[in-house]
DNA sequence: AAAAGGAACCTTTTT
DNA sequence: GGTTCCTTTT
């Protein structure tokens, strides 16, 4: 058996890769006096009720509640900043301390290797080494190492490839051109998501195609497809991401005796982050701890089915408020119905906050609350009030990020507040562009976090393709990938004929490559090419047979391919970062060999598959001087002192795409509540008045959820834009009086403005725009040309004279709303 | 077969 | 605005 797992903190990606190593680190949580025996390997008790006692220091009496919880299934509820991972942890060792579990017992389940990791790592710090003998890893991991144990079983090899997202695209996009779909009207794309879908809610593609209509094109292909695909993948020896959890569930389905196993195995099943679990995560769940699906089955069917094998205590933590992944097939009814599901669960609720100040929680629980069919929660605090919460209204994006970098310099002066301590928050990660040029031109130090990840860029996928080729010479995908990178002179028409060399023959695509003589209609340069090609697998085959690490491999794969020498010899400076990022996966194969020596190419890949991206988020020691720029997203589970949250119009937080859709702007508005609960000390919210989004500026009013913050939490730096000021009307008041909060935000930028008295001490400059003593008049109907927006059509006016506003419809620059008076609008 | 030009596409993304 | 994918050109 492998030690995979056990070498968790997976390879550092970042430039200080070392960063990564797991660190035997000194206990700095004093409860960590409380696990004094490394000797008992088998956790069979330590030094039992003191140490157990001591495991409940400090702990609030519902934290203690949860962590000394004895049978059946437990739902802890934790709000944002509850010690939620303390209470997880203590839970486990108090298991072990008390004698109720060893630690063989305990699988502990993590969405992510980061969550994992630290898991680990503060157990280990309660119980000792022995922690190593628990199962601590992400519902994926997990499901590999149980589905390349039981393999054999399921007929399946067990060095099968693990496709990731992009595999699994590109070969749906095959699929769908071997079965003739027309790609506008049937977008493989379209078609991977929602295979994805269906796997993570267990259909298989018999299931799916009784439920098809025979009417319906796209559901008829698409059970095609689904179909072709899963043949595809099974011929490749390949599972895709979904595969991994689906498989295993149906695993468990098929073989009673493999489920008992396991059953056996883990008495205590623990998972975190459960609010973002999906159908097939949820099943695996339940299949694990062996409880019934069918109510009726009951508690006799159980236990006639299990031989007298009693559930597994199932202990799952969760928040439905953070929940912002459904988009993904996390489905909150896991948690929200946890207690239907499981009628004899109890119930604990963590609403004692340890990471904000209360007037941040106010503001978080004030934007939460508005959210519909919730369970009400409400977080405190008592460790003080804080600062209010700053508020900034920016004429653009670019104004917005030159506040925030003057404010996080400023901070640093008046309150000694380092870059490290400050992260910026937005919605999507183009957001970011604006925010690093600015940060770039004052000198802040930043770093990004996400956007395109390492594994993603070409150079690293197509180096990992060669070594995947390598360990699975069926895998198709990757092969077709690395055909002809770099360049060899093997182009469409050659691929095509191996594709069909090799379904003539019944042989796999990697098969058919080796057989090129025999391949009909190559060209002699084609053949030559190809069989080239074979010999370089063949010896690169050999290679990793002989033992060579993976990181010998890696290195013949690039050299003898003449890939690196390509784009050693190119003269674009793309290039040279693409060497240097080879150079790190380079550095990732190497570490990973010191951390496993006897981790062969398989495990490396599979090392590789499983970790979408480590890390990046600076740590506590390096990276202190930092400033931390990410979505939304990525920041779950993080906290800063300082924090700011950017983008905050109805458009683009909440999204666009969400404005129309009830569900959506709830998750919207959890997403939001994610947001403000990573805020430590100082909250920061702005936004901007115009935004630059693809290229073509719009205007866009102010986020539902700043409305829903009560005013005395705020402190207005600047309360509306240049041009709202100047059109004497305010979009943050408008908005704060519509009930609701209004919807269908895609609605002008604002009622009709009314001339009031001007808001704000401030009156910045806007642009180069001059009041003009003459406004020129226009009727509906006029064509007319702004100096930014070119031609455009008047298609209303609002009132007359010197505060006329015209609507106007620049066609392909959208249409604008502008006060004559102050708009470079020439009537033609 | 490879390079060059043009159209289409854009959320979020733990594995 | 920037990328990727598809078509056209050489």
């Amino acid at each position: 058996m492998t030690s995979l797992f056990d070498n968790l903190p997976l390879p550092g990606l970042s430039a200080s890769a070392d960063a990564h190593l797991p660190r035997v680190m000194p206990p700095r949580d004093p409860d960590a006096q409380a696990s004094p025996d490394g000797r008992d390997a088998n956790g069979e008790n330590g030094p039992g009720s003191l140490a157990a006692e001591a495991l409940l220091d400090g702990l609030n009496p519902q934290q203690r509640a949860a962590v000394v919880h004895e049978g059946g299934q437990l739902l802890i509820i934790a709000g944002a900043g509850s010690g939620k991972t303390r209470v997880l942890t203590h839970r486990i060792a108090y298991l072990l301390a008390t004698g109720r579990a060893r630690t063989g017992e305990i699988l502990a389940i993590t969405f992510t290797n980061k969550a994992a990791a630290e898991m680990r790592e503060r157990v280990s710090e309660l119980v000792g080494p022995r922690a190593r003998n628990m199962w601590v890893s992400t519902f994926h991991s997990a499901c590999v190492r149980i589905l390349r144990r039981e393999a054999k079983t399921l007929g399946l090899r067990s060095n099968f490839s693990i496709y990731d997202a992009a595999d699994s695209q590109r070969l749906m996009l095959l699929v769908c051109r071997e079965l003739d779909l027309d790609p506008k009207r049937f977008p493989p794309k379209a078609f991977s998501n929602r295979v994805s879908d269906l796997k993570n809610e267990l259909v298989d593609p018999d299931d799916y195609a009784r439920t098809v209509g025979d009417s319906n094109p796209f559901e008829q292909n698409l059970a095609a497809a689904y179909r072709l695909y899963n043949e595809r993948l099974r011929q490749a020896h390949a599972l895709d991401f979904d595969d991994l959890i689906m498989t295993t569930v149906n695993l468990l389905q098929a073989f009673p005796a493999v489920a008992e196993h396991y059953r056996r195995r883990f008495r205590h099943i623990l998972v975190d982050e459960y609010q973002d679990t999906n159908q097939a995560q949820y099943m695996l769940v339940r299949e694990l701890a062996g409880v019934p699906l069918d109510p009726s089955e009951g508690a006799a069917g159980a236990e006639a089915n299990d031989n007298d094998l009693p559930t597994a205590e199932l202990t799952v933590v969760g928040d439905a408020d953070q929940s912002i992944y459904a988009f993904r097939g996390a489905t909150i009814r896991n948690i929200v119905e946890f207690e239907s599901d499981y009628p004899d669960a109890t119930t604990v609720l963590l609403e004692q906050n340890y990471r904000s100040t209360q007037t941040i929680l106010s503001a978080a629980n004030a934007v939460i609350s508005r959210n519909p069919d919730r369970r009400a929660k409400n977080l405190w605090t008592d460790s003080g009030s804080g600062p209010q919460i700053i508020g900034y209204v920016a004429d653009s994006e670019h104004e917005e990020a030159r506040f925030i970098a003057e404010e996080i310099d400023r901070l640093g002066d008046s309150d000694g507040v380092r870059p490290g301590d400050v992260a910026i928050f937005y919605r999507t990660n183009a957001q970011s562009r604006a925010l690093e040029e600015v940060l770039i031109r004052v000198g802040l130090p930043y770093k990004v976090v996400g956007g395109t990840r390492f594994y993603e860029r070409r150079e690293v996928k197509d180096a990992i393709a060669y070594l995947r080729a390598i360990a699975n010479p069926d895998d198709a995908i990757n092969l077709r990938r690395i055909l002809n990178v770099p360049k060899r002179g093997v182009g469409d028409r050659a691929e095509a004929m191996i594709t069909a060399h090799s379904e003539r023959e019944r042989i796999s695509f990697g098969a058919a490559i080796s057989d090129a003589e025999n391949v009909i209609g190559l060209a002699t340069r084609s053949l030559t090419a190809v069989r080239g090609f074979a010999t370089l697998m063949s010896g690169l085959r050999e290679l990793a047979a002989g033992g060579a690490s993976p990181a010998e491999v890696l290195d013949a794969a690039l050299d003898r391919s003449g890939y690196l020498a390509e784009l050693r010899a190119s003269d674009d400076p793309q290039d040279a970062s693409r060497v240097e990022n080879l150079a790190e996966l380079h550095a990732v194969a190497t570490e990973f060999s010191e951390s496993d020596p006897e981790g062969d190419l398989g495990d490396f890949l599979e090392r590789v598959a499983l970790v979408a991206d480590t890390d990046q988020i600076p740590d506590d020691d390096d990276d202190r001087g930092v400033v931390t720029l990410m979505t939304v997203h990525t920041a779950k589970g993080l906290e800063f002192p300082v924090v700011f949250v950017t983008g905050l119009e109805d458009g683009t937080f909440p999204h666009q795409r969400s404005l129309a859709d009830e569900t959506e702007l709830a998750e919207e508005r959890r997403l939001a509540y994610v947001a403000l609960t990573r805020a430590r000390q100082r909250l920061y919210l702005s936004r901007a008045a115009v935004r630059t989004a693809w290229g073509m500026p719009n205007e866009l009013p102010a986020s539902r959820f700043i409305a829903d913050i009560p005013e005395e939490l705020m402190d207005w730096k600047r309360r509306e834009s240049s041009m709202a000021a100047l059109r004497g009307g305010s979009f943050t008041g408008g908005y704060r009086n519509r009930g609701d909060g209004g919807r269908g935000g895609s609605r002008g930028p604002s009622a009709p403005p009314v001339r009031t008295t001007r808001a704000g001490a401030d009156t910045p400059s806007f642009g180069s725009a001059k009041p003009r003593a003459d406004a020129p008049s226009v009727d509906v109907g006029d064509r007319v040309t702004h100096d930014a927006y070119g031609m455009g059509r008047v298609i209303a006016v609002e009132s007359t004279g010197a505060n006329a506003v015209a609507k106007i419809d620049f066609g392909s620059s959208g249409t604008k709303r502008l006060l004559l008076r102050y708009s470079p609008v020439t009537k033609l």
